[in-house]
DNA sequence: CTCGACAAAATTGTCAACAAACGGAGCCGA
DNA sequence: TCGGCTCCGTTTGTTGACAATTTTGTCGAG
């Protein structure tokens, strides 16, 4: 950990996004403690302005703050995991719905161009990529839907549990479970058929959150 | 703007508490400005304060903020209030499914006692007393579900629709419509039966959404 | 050896002052 | 008259320092 933190050209790329970014990308690991003078010196800003990334992203769900006591990288539990996993099936179903409702011809090229290159990654087994297409689906559904308010709680949401996906993402045979849930949403959105892929949005999260738990089973047999 | 007690002892906590007070209480109008140094006075507080509890705001969907032009009060238009209360629709339901399935026998007895009072709320045309009773018992419900995750989001979503939500039950003959539906939950809910539950929250909701787009019809039958 | 109090260090919360950016008033030239 | 330009007041963004609070480390008593 003391290895020399990359020093970010100053005053260029804000504050927010570079401490998210390190958070998420597990440069800083959860319970981790955020020092605001630390951070200032690792990412050249100044404490106010390291003092208001950590409260955006406090409110983001990403760090927790105690009076007095200071920030630290939020750990989210498997519980929590799947508390945000059944939040999204209810909105991810919706903007599904309302995806089907309102999607374009062209919009329907894009979603089975998407669908084609996720089963391209699958067969060649290249398991980042499908993971980056996976992302690039559903915010596209979330797009396509037209509901902000919802596609802004799930953005938030998929910054929480990031860590949680990530381990399912690597998790061997997932792509291939996933993969036709995926396709089914495409057909049904595609289809314009809104109640089916609202119905396949759930079956896609309760499969998720099936597997967080199988995951977290494997990866701790034994419970505290 | 006459009004002026603003002897808080100093805290960000307080402040940011106190802003969002004006803002919903409705002190401070949509699209009003919010400047820094006003807020420090009016509040006495720093301007430092000030500048974190409208970070903390925008970020609960209260104020806009443009970079280097300040902020203002955040106007929630009609396609908004109805967008928020859809994606309610989802939680709700799935909230009350939840409580459905966990809620107690005390916890029964509570509702139920909450339904009396608001039977004897709409009878006695006491309107700010049903409203009060009516955040009550959604909060409750929330509460009794377990579910945090989309408690939290459902508290801060209420935050920026209350100016929507006050107007709707200020509505003549509206109570005597959600009366009904509030007490479909209840049942439901004390009758341990979630899917019955998540479909009266679902009615219910539907039946905001629809108040909503009446209320606006009804006070600007012109759109400009 | 353990427990409690006390002191020192570290960290956050707050404040006042300075610099930069935006918006508008007024001026100039065509 | 109108378009564009500069100048100035206002407001935000940033910096550095100071006060308040918590945590840590040490010491002595039982």
């Amino acid at each position: 950990m003391t290895e020399s933190a990359p020093d970010r050209q100053p005053g260029e790329r804000s504050a927010v996004a570079a401490i998210r970014d390190a958070i998420v990308r597990g440069e800083f690991v959860p319970n981790q403690r955020l020092v605001e003078a630390d951070l200032s010196a690792q990412f050249g800003a100044s404490r106010a302005t390291v003092r208001a990334a950590l409260i955006e992203l406090t409110n983001e769900g990403l760090v927790e703050r105690v009076q007095n006591r200071g920030a630290r990288v939020r750990a989210v539990s498997l519980e929590e995991a799947v508390e945000i996993s059944e939040v999204r099936m209810m909105l991810e179903s919706l903007c599904a719905a309302k995806a089907a409702e309102r999607i374009s011809d062209a919009e329907v090229g894009e979603l089975r161009e998407l669908g084609e290159r996720m089963q391209a990654a699958v067969a060649g087994g290249d398991v980042v990529g499908y993971s980056g297409l996976n992302q690039r689906l559903h915010r596209r559904i979330r797009e396509i839907s037209g509901q902000r308010t919802a596609a802004q709680v799930l953005e938030r949401l998929r910054g929480q549990s990031v860590r949680h996906q990530f381990r399912l993402a690597m998790r061997p045979g997932r792509p291939q479970v996933s993969l036709p849930e995926h396709l089914a949403i495409i057909d049904a959105i595609c289809a314009h058929q809104p109640e089916k892929a609202a119905d396949a949005a759930r079956v896609h999260l309760g499969s998720v959150i099936e597997a967080l738990k199988a995951a977290d089973a494997e990866v701790s047999p034994l419970h505290p």
